[in-house]
DNA sequence: CATTCCCATCGTAATCTCGCGATAAATATT
DNA sequence: AATATTTATCGCGAGATTACGATGGGAATG
C-alpha cells in the first residue's frame, strides 16, 4: 500500500481490528482450540493436528503471542503454550460492546430502502 | 503464499476467519459505526468522515459487502448502504459460541506453567 | 443535450501475509 | 563429547491487501 492509514482511525477501533486480524486466518483459530483442550500446550502437539509446517505453526503462534491472546514458556527444550485469559477476555468484552453499540441502533433508526 | 492451506480446515473455522478477517481493517470497523448511526447510509457521508479517498472506501464497503454485514441499494445516483443485521447476529453468534467453548475449557483443565 | 454529481471499477504501486525449507540455538539423550 | 530433538527465526517466493488517481456510466440539473 502507499501509505499506512491505519493510524489514523480511533485507538478503540485500532485494537479491535487487531484483535479480529489475529483471528483473520482458520489456522490460528484451529491452533486456539488445540490450546484450549490441552492441559499440555506443548508446540509439537499443535504442529501434529496441523495441515502446516512446524515453522509456519510457529508463525502463527507469534502472531497470536504479539497481540496477547496466548502465553508460552520454555519447558526444556520445549515450548509450552497457553491461552492468556484475561486478555482474550478484555478483548472479547470490547468486542461485544461494538456489536451492541451497534445493535443498539437496529431498531433505532428506520433503516434505508432494500 | 506458495499453496494456500486454508481450505484445509473445518468449515466453521473458515467462516469465522472470514468474518474476522473483514473487521480486521479499523476503517471496516469505522465504516460499520458509521452506517449504523446515520439513518441515511449515503456512501458520500461515509467517504466524508474517513480519511481515506472515495475509492478506497468503495473497496472496503465492497469487502463488507461480500461477506454479507452490509447491503447496498441504488437511490438514484446515490448509493444506500445500511448493515444486514441478520448476518451480523448470525456471525457475532458463532463468534460468541467459539469464545465460550474455549472459555469452557479454563477452569477445566489446569493450565501451563507461567 | 451538455454538464455536474455520485459511485463502482480499473490499473497501479507499495507493503503485508502465508507458506516452506534451511539454519540456528538450546536442551535432552546416548 | 557426539547426536538427536525441539522450536524460533531467516530468507525467499507467490499472492493478497491497502491505498490512490483515473476512468466510465448512470442519475440529476442546467
Amino acid at each position: 500500500m502507499s501509505i499506512n492509514k491505519k493510524g489514523e482511525f480511533l485507538k478503540d477501533e485500532i485494537a479491535l481490528s487487531d484483535f479480529a486480524r489475529s483471528l483473520g486466518h482458520p489456522a490460528r483459530i484451529a491452533i486456539l482450540k488445540t490450546i484450549a483442550e490441552s492441559n499440555e500446550c506443548i508446540c509439537g502437539e499443535i504442529v501434529e493436528v496441523m495441515p502446516l509446517s512446524q515453522s509456519t505453526v510457529s508463525q502463527h503462534l507469534k502472531e497470536l503471542k504479539r497481540i496477547g491472546l496466548i502465553k508460552g514458556s520454555l519447558n526444556g527444550a520445549k515450548s509450552a503454550y497457553c491461552i492468556n485469559w484475561e486478555t482474550f477476555e478484555a478483548y472479547m468484552n470490547q468486542f461485544n460492546e461494538l456489536a451492541s453499540d451497534l445493535m443498539s441502533q437496529r431498531t433505532a433508526n428506520l433503516g434505508c430502502a432494500k
